[in-house]
DNA sequence: GTCTATATCCAGATAGAC
DNA sequence: GTCTATCTGGATATAGAC
């Protein structure tokens, strides 16, 4: 989907924010940050830099646009799965579905919101893990052990368990050490780390 | 320790490559390697660029030799484990420990291996996830799974979830988000850890 | 709003004396 | 081996026409 709108036509209809923004996601993570100039994103999507600093103020809030956009989607998905879901289990399993199924189809998105090399780059951010989709995972796993759910622990510490084994995997993948799609192991590594918590 | 070495006196018997190490170490955690300049490194460490050039290729390679270093160390203190003590379980828990000890001691040295920012500037460099020290994780999980001492199921699964949650409590601990020293999670984290993948 | 051409700055790397 | 002074390329950001 965003690689559709990487490279636009003569004429396109896409608006310019969308286009940098989606060909910085490219960039930005292929090379890196700092190994892409605005000139990079302005050949790639053929558009100027004239124009592209019409839309942003500088080389950092394409960056940071760019972060705070995939954070905000990423929230609304977290969201609609509260809403389809009931109860700590279904939700949070859900929630590792989800983010198997974002690595494989848009390995980019995954990468820049998780190899948080942000704290590089953007000036006074937060560190990924403040932010509010983290939040949600966090807040979902305090509620599962308020329920009985979960097993009384520290709420930190049964979040991590319950994510880290997932996401340590999803970095696995996006590295290029796991030979299979993600959601093939969907089954085997919820159980487990489910079973590490479960009350 | 690492602190001790970074400002040297006149006349200093360290020798300048571990200076520009601990130096280097301190600068590229604290402000990012593309933000730091060789000039700074020789400023804070009393040394001069033209000293520096004529010790390292160039910029790139003080970080390069900075991991590999960092990467040997680990490795080593790994190897001490693996002697020390027998068994899956408690090889693993050790591993866990150390790496939350050293976590508190020298944070910018687990700062610098974990966020794995290398693949930015360490061009060809691989992830750090095939570096030596994790793929010893890795083999000690499969050990154990040929042993009986671990569930039946596909190692990197295993691994992961064995070792996800308590190097996310690293991540978040290093992020200022959790109040309390590591040590203090071991038990808790490790229990729930362990019976993710205990047979 | 979009473009091209350009100003400005700064960091990596080198030269060459000591 | 260490130093200072300097070169040089390249990237951000701006100016100003269209």
């Amino acid at each position: 989907m965003t690689q559709a709108i990487r490279k636009r036509k003569a004429r396109s209809p896409v608006p310019v924010r969308t286009q940098v923004l989606a060909t910085a996601l490219h960039l930005f993570t292929g090379h890196g940050y700092f190994h892409t100039t605005v000139h990079d994103i302005g050949r790639e999507a053929h558009i100027s830099i004239g124009a592209i600093y019409h839309h942003f103020q500088n080389k950092e809030e394409i960056a940071r646009a760019l972060f705070v956009e995939l954070v905000k989607r990423m929230g609304s998905a977290f969201d609609a799965i509260e809403a389809d879901h009931a109860g700590t289990h279904d939700r949070c399993r859900a929630i590792v579905a989800l983010l198997f199924r974002i690595t494989e189809e848009e390995p980019e998105v995954m990468t820049y919101m998780l190899h948080a090399r942000h704290r590089e780059f953007i000036t006074g951010g937060n560190p990924v893990c403040s932010s509010k989709p983290f939040m949600q995972m966090r807040m979902m796993v305090k509620k599962g052990i308020e329920t009985g759910e979960v097993q009384r622990m520290d709420p930190m510490v049964a979040a991590s368990v319950l994510f880290g084994g997932p996401m340590r995997l999803i970095a696995l993948r996006l590295d290029g050490l796991l030979a299979n799609p993600l959601p093939n192991y969907l089954d085997e590594v919820w159980m487990a780390a489910w079973r590490a918590v479960a009350a």
